[in-house]
DNA sequence: ATGGACTTGTCAGATTTTGGCTAATTTAAT
DNA sequence: ATTAAATTAGCCAAAATCTGACAAGTCCAT
């Protein structure tokens, strides 16, 4: 998953543990593990404080969060390919 | 929305109404007209029963479908662009 | 003003999502 | 090999969302 495979990277840059940013985040151990391997999706307002816990851009950490759910959404569909063209054409 | 607009081009062309391909559909109108105009989405098999229906590809409503719902979840994101086009890569 | 087509609003029931708990597994150090 | 810490897996109830149906409304033509 895009934003796990992110927040586990920059966690590790910092050598910070799960159980501290779920702390943070106040969630417990296990929710934040979920998130981290995208067995969860988290919530817009983590995601933020993620952002600024790891002090990077609020907007990077966004957009992956919105990336991985996009791609949860095409990812068994046979026409993703073109259904995603079809969207960017209209934003 | 995508979907809504090509089956309601799609029923007038044919001269269909509503309620006729609710019954198809085994919904009442209402709902039927939901979701001609995106109030409400159609599951798959509608989808499918619908190109059936109006004999058109059903990859062409499928894919509709499937662009107005990562239409719905990007639209109000400001990173919607790169997050769409961050997906298009993995594809 | 009646009738037919379509739309709007509401609501309970069903389904999904959510958060947290406990227990299991893996990892790391001694 | 044993322990302790970190991470993951599985489960369950509460909360939130989605669904389908109904009643009532608007709009338009006759």
């Amino acid at each position: 998953m895009y934003l796990g495979k992110r927040i586990k990277e920059l966690r590790e840059e910092k050598a910070l543990l799960q159980r501290q940013l779920a702390a943070e985040l106040e969630i417990d151990t296990p929710m934040y593990s979920k998130i981290e391997r995208g067995e969860r999706k988290a919530k817009r307002e983590q995601v933020i404080k993620l952002a600024k816990l790891f002090q990077v851009e609020e907007k990077e950490l966004l957009m992956l969060w919105l990336a991985g759910q996009v791609y949860e959404l095409v990812k068994d569909e046979e026409v993703a390919k073109e259904a995603i063209k079809v969207v960017e054409q209209n934003l």
